[in-house]
DNA sequence: GCTATGATGAGAACCGGTATCAGGTCCCAC
DNA sequence: GTGGGACCTGATACCGGTTCTCATCATAGC
């Protein structure tokens, strides 16, 4: 686990954490537009020595286009005969050792969905009901509540803090409904 | 994943958040001692109607062996020879749908760890670099502030928060030091 | 244009987890 | 105690997601 690189027969890159963007924490307060992802993505790849070429262009105009964390396969639906399952594996491992991407473990395939730094800073609503995950932004005085409470926790312990999570698990609005009118 | 019932071939109970001391979100200030875990286990399983078997008492030995949450396979090199991979699995899943452990997905395989509501409630340090989770109990004052600002957060929306999740994500204390001797 | 290096594509291999099913165990009624 | 039904176990086959392999292709730099 110390290396965090892994190859997959392809580009081996330094682990998301090497990169400055996402230790410091910071994230737009605004999302960007795509075509400035776009920008800031071919920026990064290019300082990694990393192409970027039609293959990748494709998997992240997917994910750019998908409104939610999308899977490998789900990628793949998309861009069928445009680029294979494998390639798409591999784009995914590359962009998420970048940091651009930020895989979610759960259940059943890992879902991806852009890093922060590109998309800002945000929290999940997660039903436990229907799986449904939806991305919310707290106020900024919210926020800053939150980092105090981390930088404290963190200090305590001799830990140094480069993100936190702060997701809240229940019912949401749509289930809770459903749930009532059919007892 | 509307139901959240599964099977595994085995017996089938109601998921988790069925369990009213779960959705309740209470958990004891203090942990349960080791025999009085296996007391509430064995109340639970059998309010469900499902036996404390020799196979399953020694995992659930096990788990409260291991000092931190642990696989399948992790559970396996400790009751080789005793209990089958098979039947880990499917003892994991039985008291992961009655709320006695939760699952959580991560990097390879599914790690478990005794619910809130016989360890008590607490958050994660992760950190990046060693992978290491160290569980943190955050005082009384912090946890009532954390508390509102999720139902605030979960009320604008019409979701009905049950638990929340607030992890710290960084470089550990060990690992800095490392980092910072190796340059 | 040539060459070194990086990237791709197809498919095999791997691995965690789940399903199947025969056989064993336990509980309860009689 | 014994017979029956429900539950549980153990061995193994299977499945789906992910990674690896390797031949081939593309690109940047000379």
């Amino acid at each position: 686990m110390r290396t965090g690189i892994r190859s997959h027969g392809g580009t081996t890159v330094a682990p998301a954490w090497h990169h400055p963007q996402e230790t410091a924490g910071k994230s737009p307060e605004t999302p960007m537009a795509t075509s400035q992802i776009e920008q800031q993505v071919m920026l990064r790849l290019s300082s990694a020595e990393v192409r970027f070429t039609k293959g990748r262009r494709l998997v992240l105009e997917a994910i750019l286009r998908s409104d939610s964390r999308c899977s490998a396969r789900d990628l793949y639906k998309d861009l069928e005969d445009e680029v294979p399952l494998s390639s798409i594996y591999r784009t995914l491992t590359t962009m998420s050792d970048l940091g651009i991407v930020v895989p979610h473990h759960g259940t059943g395939a890992i879902r991806y969905e852009l890093a922060e730094w590109l998309v800002g800073h945000h929290h999940h609503l997660i039903c436990r009901s229907c799986g449904n995950i939806e991305d919310i932004k707290l106020t900024e005085h919210t926020e800053s509540i939150i980092d105090g409470l981390v930088s404290t926790a963190a200090e305590e312990r001799g830990f140094i803090a480069a993100n936190h999570y702060f997701d809240i698990d229940g019912v949401c609005a749509s289930c809770a409904r459903a749930d009532n009118s059919t007892g």
